[in-house]
DNA sequence: GACGTTCGCTACGACACGGTAGCGTAGCGA
DNA sequence: TCGCTACGCTACCGTGTCGTAGCGAACGTC
Protein backbone atom coordinates (compact mmCIF):
# COMPACT_ATOMS: atom_id res chain seq x y z
CA UNK A 1 0.00 0.00 0.00
CA UNK A 2 2.39 2.32 0.55
CA UNK A 3 5.60 1.28 -1.90
CA UNK A 4 2.96 2.27 -4.74
CA UNK A 5 3.91 5.84 -6.01
CA UNK A 6 7.61 4.95 -6.05
CA UNK A 7 6.64 1.70 -8.03
CA UNK A 8 5.39 3.54 -10.74
CA UNK A 9 7.29 6.65 -10.22
CA UNK A 10 10.67 5.12 -12.34
CA UNK A 11 9.34 2.35 -13.87
CA UNK A 12 12.27 -0.30 -13.93
CA UNK A 13 13.11 -2.53 -17.10
CA UNK A 14 13.26 -5.68 -14.67
CA UNK A 15 11.35 -6.18 -11.87
CA UNK A 16 9.96 -9.13 -13.37
CA UNK A 17 7.30 -10.01 -10.44
CA UNK A 18 7.35 -9.02 -6.44
CA UNK A 19 11.64 -8.98 -6.74
CA UNK A 20 12.88 -5.40 -5.58
CA UNK A 21 16.28 -4.48 -5.52
CA UNK A 22 17.24 -4.03 -1.96
CA UNK A 23 19.19 -0.92 -2.46
CA UNK A 24 16.05 0.46 -3.60
CA UNK A 25 14.05 -0.58 -0.42
CA UNK A 26 17.27 0.65 1.89
CA UNK A 27 17.28 4.47 0.01
CA UNK A 28 13.24 4.53 0.15
CA UNK A 29 13.19 3.47 4.05
CA UNK A 30 16.16 5.99 4.80
CA UNK A 31 14.54 9.05 2.75
CA UNK A 32 10.85 8.49 4.04
CA UNK A 33 11.94 8.00 7.91
CA UNK A 34 14.20 11.20 7.58
CA UNK A 35 10.91 12.77 5.69
CA UNK A 36 9.00 12.00 8.72
CA UNK A 37 11.94 13.05 11.14
CA UNK A 38 11.88 16.59 9.69
CA UNK A 39 8.03 16.16 9.86
CA UNK A 40 7.77 16.31 12.82
CA UNK A 41 10.64 18.98 13.96
CA UNK A 42 9.56 21.61 11.06
CA UNK A 43 6.31 20.83 10.06
CA UNK A 44 5.76 20.98 6.10
CA UNK A 45 7.70 24.04 5.87
CA UNK A 46 10.76 22.40 6.67
CA UNK A 47 10.81 19.24 4.85
CA UNK A 48 13.55 20.53 1.72
CA UNK A 49 15.13 17.52 -0.63
CA UNK A 50 18.29 19.03 0.80
CA UNK A 51 17.64 18.52 4.18
CA UNK A 52 15.91 15.32 3.49
CA UNK A 53 19.20 14.54 1.57
CA UNK A 54 21.42 15.60 4.08
CA UNK A 55 19.50 13.60 7.33
CA UNK A 56 19.20 10.17 5.51
CA UNK A 57 22.24 10.29 3.80
CA UNK A 58 20.79 9.62 0.75
CA UNK A 59 22.16 11.55 -2.57
CA UNK A 60 19.89 14.21 -3.74
CA UNK A 61 19.76 12.53 -7.41
CA UNK A 62 18.83 9.76 -5.84
CA UNK A 63 15.64 11.41 -4.18
CA UNK A 64 14.82 12.65 -7.45
CA UNK A 65 15.10 9.04 -8.99
CA UNK A 66 12.37 8.07 -6.88
CA UNK A 67 10.02 10.73 -6.87
CA UNK A 68 8.58 13.46 -8.89
CA UNK A 69 8.87 16.35 -6.51
CA UNK A 70 8.61 16.73 -2.46
CA UNK A 71 4.66 16.76 -2.29
CA UNK A 72 4.58 13.06 -3.12
CA UNK A 73 7.43 12.58 -0.82
CA UNK A 74 5.83 14.19 1.67
CA UNK A 75 1.90 11.94 1.16
CA UNK A 76 4.14 8.78 0.69
CA UNK A 77 6.03 9.65 4.17
CA UNK A 78 2.64 10.42 5.98
CA UNK A 79 1.22 7.51 4.21
CA UNK A 80 3.87 5.45 5.95
CA UNK A 81 2.68 6.67 9.92
CA UNK A 82 -0.76 6.45 9.34
CA UNK A 83 -1.56 3.78 11.87
CA UNK A 84 -5.00 2.01 12.13
CA UNK A 85 -7.25 3.72 14.24
CA UNK A 86 -8.91 1.22 17.36
CA UNK A 87 -12.16 -0.67 15.88
CA UNK A 88 -12.92 -2.70 19.26
CA UNK A 89 -16.02 -4.74 19.90
CA UNK A 90 -16.40 -5.17 23.53
CA UNK A 91 -19.71 -6.03 23.92
CA UNK A 92 -20.71 -2.70 25.69
CA UNK A 93 -21.18 1.24 24.16
CA UNK A 94 -19.41 2.24 27.38
CA UNK A 95 -16.24 -0.29 26.36
CA UNK A 96 -16.07 0.72 22.53
CA UNK A 97 -16.02 4.40 23.12
CA UNK A 98 -13.50 4.02 25.99
CA UNK A 99 -11.25 2.18 23.44
CA UNK A 100 -11.93 4.20 20.70
CA UNK A 101 -11.00 7.56 22.37
CA UNK A 102 -8.52 6.35 24.19
CA UNK A 103 -6.55 4.99 21.10
CA UNK A 104 -7.34 8.43 19.65
CA UNK A 105 -5.64 10.14 22.73
CA UNK A 106 -2.64 7.96 22.47
CA UNK A 107 -2.52 8.81 18.27
CA UNK A 108 -2.68 13.01 19.10
CA UNK A 109 -0.53 12.62 22.26
CA UNK A 110 2.06 10.08 22.06
CA UNK A 111 2.26 8.73 18.22
CA UNK A 112 4.33 10.08 15.24
CA UNK A 113 0.99 11.61 13.92
CA UNK A 114 0.27 13.62 16.48
CA UNK A 115 3.40 16.23 15.98
CA UNK A 116 2.74 16.29 12.35
CA UNK A 117 -1.01 16.45 12.36
CA UNK A 118 -0.99 20.26 12.70
CA UNK A 119 1.32 20.76 9.51
CA UNK A 120 -1.39 18.13 8.35
CA UNK A 121 -4.71 19.89 8.20
CA UNK A 122 -3.12 23.24 7.17
CA UNK A 123 -1.42 21.94 4.55
CA UNK A 124 -4.84 19.81 3.76
CA UNK A 125 -6.25 23.71 3.14
CA UNK A 126 -4.34 23.73 0.00
CA UNK A 127 -2.98 20.55 -1.13
CA UNK A 128 -5.64 18.37 -2.59
CA UNK A 129 -3.39 15.44 -2.56
CA UNK A 130 -3.12 15.86 1.26
CA UNK A 131 -6.75 17.00 1.83
CA UNK A 132 -7.94 13.55 0.54
CA UNK A 133 -5.21 11.56 2.15
CA UNK A 134 -6.52 13.39 5.57
CA UNK A 135 -10.04 12.97 4.60
CA UNK A 136 -9.61 8.71 4.43
CA UNK A 137 -8.24 8.60 7.58
CA UNK A 138 -11.46 10.83 9.19
CA UNK A 139 -13.22 8.53 7.32
CA UNK A 140 -12.38 5.66 8.89
CA UNK A 141 -12.58 6.89 12.62
CA UNK A 142 -15.89 8.15 12.00
CA UNK A 143 -16.84 4.57 10.44
CA UNK A 144 -15.13 3.22 13.40
CA UNK A 145 -17.55 5.21 15.37
CA UNK A 146 -20.84 4.51 13.33
CA UNK A 147 -20.17 0.62 13.76
CA UNK A 148 -19.80 0.93 17.29
CA UNK A 149 -22.80 3.52 17.44
CA UNK A 150 -25.17 0.26 15.06
CA UNK A 151 -24.13 -2.79 17.41
CA UNK A 152 -25.43 -0.77 20.35
CA UNK A 153 -28.56 -0.25 18.49
CA UNK A 154 -28.96 -3.63 17.68
CA UNK A 155 -28.73 -4.15 21.35
CA UNK A 156 -31.53 -2.00 21.90
CA UNK A 157 -29.54 0.49 23.95
CA UNK A 158 -29.99 3.26 21.91
CA UNK A 159 -32.20 6.19 21.60
CA UNK A 160 -34.57 6.95 18.42
CA UNK A 161 -33.70 10.58 18.12
CA UNK A 162 -29.57 9.77 18.08
CA UNK A 163 -27.52 11.82 15.31
CA UNK A 164 -24.11 9.48 15.38
CA UNK A 165 -22.96 12.39 13.56
CA UNK A 166 -23.23 15.13 15.59
CA UNK A 167 -22.44 12.85 18.66
CA UNK A 168 -19.12 11.37 16.77
CA UNK A 169 -18.46 14.94 16.26
CA UNK A 170 -18.35 16.16 19.61
CA UNK A 171 -16.86 13.32 21.17
CA UNK A 172 -13.92 12.97 18.53
CA UNK A 173 -13.74 16.80 18.20
CA UNK A 174 -13.09 17.42 22.25
CA UNK A 175 -10.41 15.84 21.85
CA UNK A 176 -9.18 16.83 18.67
CA UNK A 177 -9.94 20.50 20.19
CA UNK A 178 -8.13 20.05 23.46
CA UNK A 179 -5.06 18.79 21.59
CA UNK A 180 -4.88 21.15 18.85
CA UNK A 181 -6.45 24.23 19.52
CA UNK A 182 -6.42 23.86 23.39
CA UNK A 183 -3.61 23.39 24.14
CA UNK A 184 -4.72 21.16 27.51
CA UNK A 185 -3.85 17.43 28.44
CA UNK A 186 -6.33 14.85 27.25
CA UNK A 187 -6.19 13.03 30.18
CA UNK A 188 -7.66 9.14 31.30
CA UNK A 189 -10.21 11.04 33.60
CA UNK A 190 -11.61 12.99 30.21
CA UNK A 191 -11.86 10.80 28.31
CA UNK A 192 -14.06 8.83 30.95
CA UNK A 193 -16.02 11.93 31.42
CA UNK A 194 -16.38 12.46 27.24
CA UNK A 195 -17.56 8.92 27.24
CA UNK A 196 -20.15 9.68 30.13
CA UNK A 197 -22.06 12.44 28.27
CA UNK A 198 -22.06 10.35 25.04
CA UNK A 199 -23.86 7.43 27.11
CA UNK A 200 -25.78 9.56 28.42
CA UNK A 201 -26.54 10.98 25.70
CA UNK A 202 -27.55 7.80 23.41
CA UNK A 203 -28.34 5.49 26.01
CA UNK A 204 -31.98 5.25 27.43
CA UNK A 205 -31.21 4.77 30.75
CA UNK A 206 -31.52 7.71 32.90
CA UNK A 207 -28.40 7.44 34.11
CA UNK A 208 -26.00 5.04 33.22
CA UNK A 209 -22.61 6.89 34.57
CA UNK A 210 -20.48 4.79 36.82
CA UNK A 211 -18.24 6.19 39.08
CA UNK B 1 -3.22 47.37 21.06
CA UNK B 2 -2.13 46.21 17.79
CA UNK B 3 0.49 49.41 17.12
CA UNK B 4 2.44 48.39 20.00
CA UNK B 5 5.19 46.64 18.42
CA UNK B 6 6.02 49.22 15.14
CA UNK B 7 6.00 52.24 18.25
CA UNK B 8 9.03 50.71 19.75
CA UNK B 9 10.19 48.77 16.77
CA UNK B 10 11.79 52.04 15.43
CA UNK B 11 11.96 54.61 18.37
CA UNK B 12 11.71 57.89 16.79
CA UNK B 13 13.49 61.05 18.28
CA UNK B 14 10.42 63.16 17.97
CA UNK B 15 6.63 61.50 18.53
CA UNK B 16 6.31 63.98 21.59
CA UNK B 17 3.03 62.41 22.67
CA UNK B 18 0.41 60.46 20.74
CA UNK B 19 1.21 62.40 17.34
CA UNK B 20 1.93 59.92 14.99
CA UNK B 21 3.44 60.82 11.18
CA UNK B 22 0.36 59.89 9.01
CA UNK B 23 2.39 58.43 6.57
CA UNK B 24 3.64 55.87 9.22
CA UNK B 25 0.01 54.62 9.63
CA UNK B 26 -0.49 54.47 6.18
CA UNK B 27 2.10 52.40 5.78
CA UNK B 28 1.67 50.05 8.58
CA UNK B 29 -2.10 49.95 7.36
CA UNK B 30 -1.03 48.71 3.82
CA UNK B 31 1.71 46.06 5.06
CA UNK B 32 -0.56 44.80 7.81
CA UNK B 33 -3.88 44.44 4.96
CA UNK B 34 -1.32 42.74 2.48
CA UNK B 35 0.02 40.63 4.85
CA UNK B 36 -3.75 39.12 6.03
CA UNK B 37 -4.29 38.83 2.55
CA UNK B 38 -1.31 36.24 1.98
CA UNK B 39 -1.72 35.17 4.89
CA UNK B 40 -5.49 33.61 3.90
CA UNK B 41 -4.06 32.94 0.21
CA UNK B 42 -0.96 30.53 1.21
CA UNK B 43 -0.89 30.40 5.09
CA UNK B 44 2.33 30.87 6.80
CA UNK B 45 5.05 30.01 4.50
CA UNK B 46 3.31 32.42 1.48
CA UNK B 47 3.99 35.37 3.63
CA UNK B 48 7.72 36.40 2.85
CA UNK B 49 8.59 40.16 3.04
CA UNK B 50 9.04 40.80 -0.67
CA UNK B 51 5.28 39.65 -1.52
CA UNK B 52 4.25 41.88 0.93
CA UNK B 53 5.95 44.21 -0.32
CA UNK B 54 4.57 43.84 -3.78
CA UNK B 55 1.46 43.28 -2.49
CA UNK B 56 1.27 46.25 -0.68
CA UNK B 57 2.93 49.04 -2.84
CA UNK B 58 5.35 49.94 0.01
CA UNK B 59 8.83 49.26 -0.34
CA UNK B 60 10.94 46.20 1.19
CA UNK B 61 12.98 48.29 2.89
CA UNK B 62 10.36 50.29 4.73
CA UNK B 63 8.88 47.32 5.83
CA UNK B 64 12.36 46.48 7.68
CA UNK B 65 12.26 49.66 9.37
CA UNK B 66 8.96 49.15 10.79
CA UNK B 67 9.19 45.39 11.72
CA UNK B 68 12.57 43.54 12.79
CA UNK B 69 11.77 40.37 10.81
CA UNK B 70 8.47 38.98 8.94
CA UNK B 71 7.87 36.70 12.34
CA UNK B 72 6.54 40.02 14.72
CA UNK B 73 4.89 41.02 11.48
CA UNK B 74 2.93 37.91 11.01
CA UNK B 75 1.82 38.31 14.87
CA UNK B 76 0.84 41.84 14.33
CA UNK B 77 -1.25 41.27 11.71
CA UNK B 78 -2.93 37.90 13.17
CA UNK B 79 -3.81 40.18 16.00
CA UNK B 80 -4.98 42.49 13.79
CA UNK B 81 -7.79 40.29 12.66
CA UNK B 82 -8.77 38.28 16.03
CA UNK B 83 -13.00 39.81 16.37
CA UNK B 84 -14.01 39.68 20.00
CA UNK B 85 -16.29 36.67 19.93
CA UNK B 86 -19.66 36.74 20.86
CA UNK B 87 -20.70 37.32 25.11
CA UNK B 88 -24.50 37.52 24.59
CA UNK B 89 -26.71 37.45 27.23
CA UNK B 90 -30.25 36.14 26.25
CA UNK B 91 -31.37 34.67 29.71
CA UNK B 92 -31.52 31.25 28.17
CA UNK B 93 -29.12 28.77 28.10
CA UNK B 94 -29.87 27.54 25.15
CA UNK B 95 -30.07 31.19 23.92
CA UNK B 96 -26.83 32.07 25.13
CA UNK B 97 -25.33 28.59 23.54
CA UNK B 98 -27.04 29.00 19.90
CA UNK B 99 -25.49 33.11 20.14
CA UNK B 100 -22.01 31.77 21.31
CA UNK B 101 -21.67 28.87 18.65
CA UNK B 102 -23.59 30.41 15.47
CA UNK B 103 -20.91 33.21 16.06
CA UNK B 104 -18.02 30.71 16.43
CA UNK B 105 -19.51 28.93 13.10
CA UNK B 106 -19.35 32.24 11.73
CA UNK B 107 -15.75 32.75 12.85
CA UNK B 108 -14.70 29.74 11.37
CA UNK B 109 -16.50 29.69 8.28
CA UNK B 110 -16.37 32.97 6.98
CA UNK B 111 -14.34 35.60 9.04
CA UNK B 112 -10.56 36.34 7.67
CA UNK B 113 -9.31 34.16 10.64
CA UNK B 114 -11.24 31.17 9.11
CA UNK B 115 -8.62 30.60 6.32
CA UNK B 116 -6.00 31.27 8.52
CA UNK B 117 -6.39 29.38 11.49
CA UNK B 118 -4.78 26.35 10.48
CA UNK B 119 -1.29 28.09 9.62
CA UNK B 120 -2.29 30.13 12.86
CA UNK B 121 -2.70 26.19 14.82
CA UNK B 122 0.33 24.71 12.83
CA UNK B 123 2.81 27.70 13.31
CA UNK B 124 1.67 27.73 17.23
CA UNK B 125 3.02 24.15 17.74
CA UNK B 126 6.64 25.79 17.03
CA UNK B 127 6.50 28.86 17.70
CA UNK B 128 6.07 30.52 21.54
CA UNK B 129 4.72 33.61 20.30
CA UNK B 130 2.12 32.58 17.91
CA UNK B 131 0.92 29.75 20.83
CA UNK B 132 0.37 32.82 23.39
CA UNK B 133 -1.58 34.57 20.58
CA UNK B 134 -4.00 31.64 20.32
CA UNK B 135 -4.31 30.88 23.86
CA UNK B 136 -5.60 33.89 24.43
CA UNK B 137 -7.61 33.51 21.32
CA UNK B 138 -9.94 30.64 23.08
CA UNK B 139 -9.30 31.50 26.55
CA UNK B 140 -11.30 34.13 25.90
CA UNK B 141 -14.13 32.17 23.91
CA UNK B 142 -13.57 29.57 27.13
CA UNK B 143 -14.78 32.07 29.89
CA UNK B 144 -17.17 33.22 27.60
CA UNK B 145 -18.98 29.98 27.84
CA UNK B 146 -18.39 29.38 31.33
CA UNK B 147 -20.10 32.89 32.21
CA UNK B 148 -22.98 31.37 30.35
CA UNK B 149 -22.87 28.22 32.58
CA UNK B 150 -22.69 30.11 35.34
CA UNK B 151 -25.51 32.62 34.38
CA UNK B 152 -27.49 29.18 34.08
CA UNK B 153 -26.47 27.85 37.34
CA UNK B 154 -27.20 30.80 39.11
CA UNK B 155 -31.08 30.55 37.80
CA UNK B 156 -30.85 26.96 38.74
CA UNK B 157 -31.16 25.15 35.65
CA UNK B 158 -27.72 22.86 35.74
CA UNK B 159 -27.07 19.87 37.36
CA UNK B 160 -24.91 19.48 40.07
CA UNK B 161 -22.14 17.36 38.06
CA UNK B 162 -21.70 19.29 34.73
CA UNK B 163 -18.06 19.68 34.36
CA UNK B 164 -18.03 22.77 32.32
CA UNK B 165 -14.34 21.92 30.93
CA UNK B 166 -15.58 18.84 29.11
CA UNK B 167 -19.17 20.25 27.91
CA UNK B 168 -17.16 23.52 26.41
CA UNK B 169 -14.65 21.51 24.95
CA UNK B 170 -17.44 18.76 23.22
CA UNK B 171 -19.63 21.71 21.62
CA UNK B 172 -16.74 23.77 20.68
CA UNK B 173 -14.59 20.99 19.68
CA UNK B 174 -17.27 19.94 17.46
CA UNK B 175 -17.42 22.71 15.83
CA UNK B 176 -13.36 23.20 15.30
CA UNK B 177 -13.62 19.49 14.49
CA UNK B 178 -15.69 19.44 11.63
CA UNK B 179 -14.24 22.80 9.80
CA UNK B 180 -10.71 21.58 10.00
CA UNK B 181 -10.37 18.45 10.44
CA UNK B 182 -13.32 16.53 9.15
CA UNK B 183 -13.78 19.20 6.40
CA UNK B 184 -17.50 19.45 6.86
CA UNK B 185 -20.13 22.18 6.61
CA UNK B 186 -21.46 23.99 9.62
CA UNK B 187 -24.61 24.18 9.06
CA UNK B 188 -27.25 25.87 11.58
CA UNK B 189 -28.92 22.81 11.71
CA UNK B 190 -25.66 21.40 13.25
CA UNK B 191 -25.28 24.07 15.50
CA UNK B 192 -28.98 23.48 16.85
CA UNK B 193 -28.37 19.43 17.45
CA UNK B 194 -25.15 20.52 19.06
CA UNK B 195 -27.16 22.82 21.60
CA UNK B 196 -30.10 20.56 21.98
CA UNK B 197 -27.42 18.03 23.54
CA UNK B 198 -25.11 20.54 25.63
CA UNK B 199 -29.07 21.68 26.87
CA UNK B 200 -29.62 18.11 27.58
CA UNK B 201 -26.33 17.10 29.08
CA UNK B 202 -26.39 20.27 31.72
CA UNK B 203 -29.96 20.89 32.50
CA UNK B 204 -32.16 18.79 34.77
CA UNK B 205 -34.91 18.84 32.45
CA UNK B 206 -35.31 15.15 31.18
CA UNK B 207 -36.21 16.70 27.91
CA UNK B 208 -36.03 20.47 26.72
CA UNK B 209 -35.63 19.57 23.36
CA UNK B 210 -37.53 22.26 20.70
CA UNK B 211 -38.18 21.30 17.55
C1' DG C 1 8.72 78.38 3.36
C1' DA C 2 12.28 75.63 5.95
C1' DC C 3 13.43 71.67 8.35
C1' DG C 4 13.16 66.95 9.61
C1' DT C 5 11.20 62.54 8.82
C1' DT C 6 9.60 59.00 6.04
C1' DC C 7 9.41 56.86 1.93
C1' DG C 8 10.57 54.62 -2.71
C1' DC C 9 14.02 52.99 -5.55
C1' DT C 10 18.10 50.56 -7.08
C1' DA C 11 21.56 47.79 -6.25
C1' DC C 12 23.71 44.80 -3.83
C1' DG C 13 25.88 40.08 -1.43
C1' DA C 14 24.74 35.97 0.65
C1' DC C 15 22.24 31.91 1.09
C1' DA C 16 18.90 28.06 0.51
C1' DC C 17 16.46 25.47 -2.57
C1' DG C 18 14.73 23.29 -6.87
C1' DG C 19 15.88 20.37 -10.32
C1' DT C 20 19.28 18.37 -13.85
C1' DA C 21 23.51 16.27 -16.20
C1' DG C 22 27.43 13.45 -16.37
C1' DC C 23 30.47 10.21 -14.62
C1' DG C 24 32.52 6.75 -11.87
C1' DT C 25 31.55 3.19 -8.44
C1' DA C 26 29.40 -0.27 -5.64
C1' DG C 27 26.20 -3.72 -5.16
C1' DC C 28 22.78 -7.04 -6.91
C1' DG C 29 21.37 -11.13 -9.54
C1' DA C 30 22.39 -14.89 -12.57
C1' DT D 1 32.58 -14.00 -12.92
C1' DC D 2 29.93 -10.71 -15.61
C1' DG D 3 26.41 -7.55 -16.90
C1' DC D 4 23.05 -4.43 -15.24
C1' DT D 5 21.12 -1.41 -12.06
C1' DA D 6 21.06 1.86 -8.45
C1' DC D 7 23.71 4.87 -6.19
C1' DG D 8 26.87 8.84 -4.74
C1' DC D 9 29.20 12.76 -6.02
C1' DT D 10 30.24 17.10 -8.13
C1' DA D 11 29.06 20.63 -10.67
C1' DC D 12 25.90 23.26 -12.39
C1' DC D 13 21.88 26.98 -13.56
C1' DG D 14 18.00 29.58 -12.22
C1' DT D 15 15.08 31.44 -8.81
C1' DG D 16 13.39 33.32 -4.64
C1' DT D 17 14.32 35.36 -0.41
C1' DC D 18 16.73 37.76 3.24
C1' DG D 19 18.52 41.85 4.97
C1' DT D 20 21.26 46.17 4.11
C1' DA D 21 23.24 50.58 2.06
C1' DG D 22 22.84 54.84 -0.14
C1' DC D 23 20.45 58.23 -2.43
C1' DG D 24 16.99 61.56 -3.83
C1' DA D 25 12.24 62.82 -3.56
C1' DA D 26 7.88 63.46 -1.25
C1' DC D 27 5.54 64.62 2.64
C1' DG D 28 4.18 66.43 7.17
C1' DT D 29 5.14 69.71 10.82
C1' DC D 30 6.12 73.96 12.60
Amino acid sequence: MSQAVAADAVPPASASAGRVDPRVVRSRQAVLAATVELLTEAGMAGVTVEAISQRSGVAKTTIYRHWPDASRLIVDAVHELAEPCADPDTGTLRGDLEAMLAGLARTLTSSPMAKVLPSLIDAAARDEEVASLRQAWTQERRSSFDRALARAAARGELRADVDADVVSSMAVGALFYRRLVAHQPLSPLLITKVVDAVVSMTTNDPRTVAD
